[in-house]
DNA sequence: GTGAAAGCGCTAACAA
DNA sequence: TTGTTAGCGCTTTCAC
């Protein structure tokens, strides 16, 4: 329609040859006129990006993921990527699943995710960021790594409840049907446990509540610490859900909030503002993680070596404390 | 490596021409070995199914849409697909931007995307299914119809508080920064008008709470109310968080609940049970849901033309009413 | 029953 | 400065 060559339509649209005045300019009208856009899927095929990021995650539902997936989309949408997100699953199927795509680069936040399967994709030769809620200590820094702030954060939880007098301390885990529960790799329980040992606070097995399937299980866990005679004057949840859960067991046993027993949670999510007492928070910056996810990845993709970053977390005090 | 034909590689691994069983043997250790698969952006461009799904969305972040992606995963993963999330832009950038992906069907779940856009992109010929929270009056059958029980559900909210005695009632409609209001064809705001008329309640503008662009301002819309000498004895929220909203200010206008005022959320999402007093709402078969979704997508991309289809709430009801 | 070859829509080396 | 052409990895027609 223009009169050219499709080389010469090619050179326009990716701007990347001189190409004469006036055929660039017939070249774009047609290309508005018939509404024409590269087939990114031949682009893709041909060996050039395929504007496409993986976010692989192991707990899509929650209100803290799906505020960071929405921020970071509205980065990518303007980059031109598209965002794909997919459930980790601990086998090669799933590796070679994701391989036999081609996507651009990988965004990995999975807890159970094994490291095996990690360096696999890495190997394949795919960028790929890890959005650090545990240590990856076998990967190299071939990935590269982005901390939200969890360590120093839930540091800062333990030190909020000892500046308040606190100093017998429950950290209540993830709850989880298939045994995927807080291990030493975990940043914010390994967080926890240094911050209790620097601070001198006393932390046993039984001040570490685990194990939970359900709701109910995790309540009654707490109750049961609670009414066994340990001492208890402060709860750090490792997400304000589990410490809502906590929070609602510790009134329910008759404890005083925050008189009895200070409660904090972790990700400032919707429900903290609404529960009863309102409870205390430490709040991730989002946009900023967001941000950084997608343009550490764009650098990676554009052959760049970015380097590793650390946000840090606000505390975002209520009635709990 | 198997030494064959590249044309007996596909056909073994289609499964799709009869193939002598020796070669066929020799073919899949070959693959074995090789760890290979088909590439799958390759197979597109040749003009086959490209697995992938498309999810456009306006609220990417809340924990319904998350807990419906999160099903989704589960059964797409399984026949094959992956899901990718776009939050609708519009404008026609934005449906070329997806043309040009050749993804294989779009769900659309965006109470605020033009109509026009969702025709281009049916008129491109990708099969489209629409999770309904709004009408598409202008929008023929080419798109399947998934009904998530809103309209049922939101009657059924009215007839409850009805049922406890309550005629003057408030609608909270959503926040929204970007002036994305509920109109008569949302589906839940249009059910709870027929059912208020039904039921023969008084309802006038003054009973629709909206135009809020953050919680501060609903907060103090919902007092206003209180304290304008209207009559209020029920609220019903478009969503939990919404009703909690509106629940915080009835006990700060110094109203009991249940007593005074019964409150009734949607969506029953974690925060209806952990505030004071816990929230009754209305639970979508977000399971069930998700796999409509995904099934019928994968009927209309094989062909076929399966029919819309509409799920059932089930009330749980707490403390608020 | 199997292989050769064309072609999906694009990019880029090379030639002109 | 632009056009010809090969080729990305696959599927499928057609011929044998």
């Amino acid at each position: 329609m223009a009169g050219v060559s499709e080389t010469v339509v090619s050179y326009v649209l990716n701007n990347n040859r001189y190409v004469a005045q006036d055929k660039r300019e017939r070249v774009l009208a047609a290309v508005r006129e018939l509404h024409y856009r590269p087939n990114t899927v031949a682009r893709t095929l041909k060996g050039k990006k395929s504007n496409h990021i993986l976010f692989i995650a192991d707990n899509i539902s929650n209100e803290h993921f799906g505020k960071i997936v929405e921020e970071m989309d509205k980065i990518a949408y303007d980059k031109g990527y598209l965002i794909s997100l997919l459930a980790d699953r601990n086998d090669e199927e799933f590796v070679s699943q994701v391989n036999s795509r081609l996507v651009d680069g990988i965004v990995i936040s999975a807890t159970g995710f094994d490291e095996k399967y990690v360096q696999m994709l890495i190997d394949s030769g795919v960028p790929v960021v890890l959005l650090m809620n545990r240590e990856y200590p076998n990967i190299g820094n071939e990935a590269v790594r982005i901390y939200t702030g969890l360590n120093k954060g839930i540091r800062d939880c333990v030190k909020l409840l000892e500046s308040r007098g606190r100093r017998h301390l429950l950290y209540i885990d993830r709850i989880s049907r298939h045994g995927r529960f807080s291990k030493k790799d975990d940043l914010r329980f390994s967080g926890f446990c240094s911050q209790m040992e620097e601070s001198g606070l006393p932390f046993s097995a039984e001040r570490f509540v685990t194990g939970c399937t359900n709701e109910r299980e995790l309540f009654d866990a707490v109750c049961a610490r609670l009414n066994s005679g340990l001492e208890v004057d402060g709860i750090v949840g490792r997400n304000d859900d589990m410490a809502c859960v906590a929070l609602s067991a510790v009134l329910a046993c008759g404890r005083r909030v925050p008189e009895d027993i200070s409660v904090i949670g972790f990700d400032n999510s919707r429900i903290s503002n609404y529960v009863t007492p309102a409870l205390t928070s430490m709040e991730l910056d989002r946009p900023a993680i967001a941000k950084a996810i997608i343009t550490t990845l764009d650098e990676m993709i554009a052959g760049g070596k970015p380097s590793n970053q650390t946000f840090d977390t606000k505390l975002i005090e209520r009635q709990t404390t």
